[in-house]
DNA sequence: ATGTCC
C-alpha cells in the first residue's frame, strides 16, 4: 500500500497545494501513511481534511491550535414548524462575553482543574466556527434514524466549536521550543504534551455543552446531546499514534458531516470502519478558496446578501470581514464530499440536516 | 485558529 491514500473520485476538484502538503506530511520521520479525505485543502503548512498515522512520534502541529474542535448534536423540545425565527434571532446576543454560570464547577465535574482557561468556556470563537438552528430535511435510513434516539420534527442545535485559546497555548508552547519538529514517545515531553492534549479535548467537549446551554437557555429551550465528534486530535493507536486535523472519526459511532451555512448538514453512519482512510472521514465541505482571497471573489455581493443564504437560513454574523470568509461559495460542495465518502464505502447517509439560524458572532 | 494587538 501507498503511504499516501487520497480519498476522492475524479469529479472531486482538489487543490494542488494542499496534495504537495498531504505528501510533505507524510514523509516525516516515523509518518507510516497519510490520509487526504474528501474535504483537503491548504492549511497552514500541514492540509485540513486528513489523517496521520505515525510511529515512535507524533507532531502536535499536525494537530494544530484548536486542540479538540468538533461538531455536537443536540436535539430540541422546540417544534420546528412552531419555531419564529425572527423572535429567535433578536434574542440570540451576548454570546460572546465570558459565561455568566460556575465555571470552576463545571470544569471539577468535567475532571479538569478549575482554573483551566475558565474564562472563554462557553463561547464560540471564530474562524469556522459556529452554533447553528436545524431542522429535518430529509430522512434516508428511518431505522437508523430511529435508533439513534431523532425526531423528524423537532428543531436541532449544531454547534462547532474548540478549545479556544487553552488549545492554542498548548501548541504554542510545543512551536516555541521544538517548531515543526515531533515529540519522541518515552519522553517527558511527550508526556506532557499528550497530558495537555488530553486535557483540551475534554475542554473541548465541555465547550462545547456549555455553549448549547446557553443558546436553549436564550430561547427558553430544553435539549439533549446526541453526539459529540472531534475532528482535531492525536489519539493512540495500534503500535503507534493517529492524528486527525480536520478529519472525523469512523470508529465511534454516528458523525454529522456539516456542509457550508447555506447547504445541508449530514448525519453519516461509518460503514464498516475500514483503515484505507485511517478510521477517519471528512468533517465538512472543506475550503474551495483561501479567506484571503474570499472578499475579492465576492466584490459584487453585499453583506445584507450574504445573512440570508440559499437555502432561506439566516446568517448572524456582524463581522464584515468573518461574513465573506465564510460565505457558502467559499467552501466545496458537501454533496460531492459526502457523494466520495460513499464511493468509497465508508458512509451511509442517514439524514440531511437544513440550517434555519446561524450564529458565528455579534462582534463588529 | 488565537481572552486575535504592540
Amino acid at each position: 500500500m501507498s503511504k499516501v491514500t487520497v480519498i476522492a473520485t475524479e469529479n472531486s476538484w482538489m487543490e494542488g497545494e494542499a496534495l504537495r502538503q498531504l505528501k510533505l506530511a507524510a514523509n516525516l520521520p516515523g509518518m507510516v501513511r497519510a490520509v487526504g479525505l474528501p474535504d483537503l485543502h491548504p492549511g497552514k503548512g500541514i492540509p485540513v481534511g486528513a489523517a496521520f498515522y505515525s510511529e515512535g512520534m507524533i507532531y502536535p502541529h499536525l494537530v494544530g491550535n484548536d486542540i479538540g474542535c468538533g461538531m455536537g448534536l443536540w436535539l430540541t423540545d422546540q417544534k420546528a414548524h412552531k419555531f419564529k425565527i425572527d423572535k429567535a434571532v433578536k434574542k440570540l446576543d451576548g454570546f460572546e462575553a465570558p459565561w455568566a454560570g460556575d465555571s470552576a464547577a463545571e470544569l471539577d465535574a468535567a475532571d479538569l482543574p478549575t482554573d483551566l482557561w475558565p474564562y472563554a468556556l462557553g463561547t464560540i470563537g471564530s474562524g469556522n466556527h459556529f452554533a447553528e438552528f436545524q431542522t429535518i430535511e430529509t430522512i434516508v435510513n428511518k431505522d437508523a434514524f430511529d435508533e439513534a434516539g431523532l425526531e423528524k420534527g423537532q428543531l436541532y442545535l449544531l454547534v462547532h466549536s474548540g478549545s479556544r485559546g487553552l488549545g492554542e497555548s498548548i501548541l504554542r508552547r510545543h512551536v516555541d521550543r521544538y517548531a515543526g519538529l515531533g515529540l519522541s514517545e518515552g519522553t517527558t515531553d511527550f508526556d506532557e504534551y499528550i497530558r495537555r492534549h488530553d486535557q483540551a479535548v475534554r475542554w473541548g467537549v465541555l465547550n462545547r455543552r456549555i455553549i448549547a446551554r446557553r443558546f436553549l437557555d436564550a430561547l427558553g429551550l430544553n435539549g439533549k446531546s446526541k453526539l459529540d465528534v472531534c475532528h482535531n486530535s492525536v489519539t493512540a493507536s495500534g503500535k503507534g499514534w493517529l492524528h486527525r486535523k480536520g478529519a472525523a472519526p469512523s470508529d465511534q459511532g454516528l458523525v454529522v458531516i456539516p456542509g457550508s451555512r447555506g447547504s445541508l448538514s449530514y448525519l453519516v453512519a461509518p460503514d464498516q470502519s475500514p483503515d484505507i482512510s485511517l478510521w477517519s472521514l471528512a468533517h465538512g465541505a472543506g475550503r474551495k478558496w483561501k479567506r484571503s482571497d474570499a472578499r475579492a471573489k465576492l466584490a459584487r455581493y453585499r453583506v445584507a446578501d450574504l445573512t440570508k443564504t440559499n437555502l432561506g437560513g439566516r446568517v448572524i454574523c456582524e463581522d464584515k470581514d468573518l461574513i465573506f470568509e465564510e460565505a457558502p461559495k467559499a467552501y466545496k460542495d458537501i454533496s460531492q464530499v459526502i457523494a466520495d465518502l460513499e464511493a468509497f464505502g465508508l458512509i451511509k447517509v442517514i439524514a440531511t440536516f437544513r440550517p434555519i439560524i446561524t450564529y458565528k458572532t455579534r462582534r463588529r
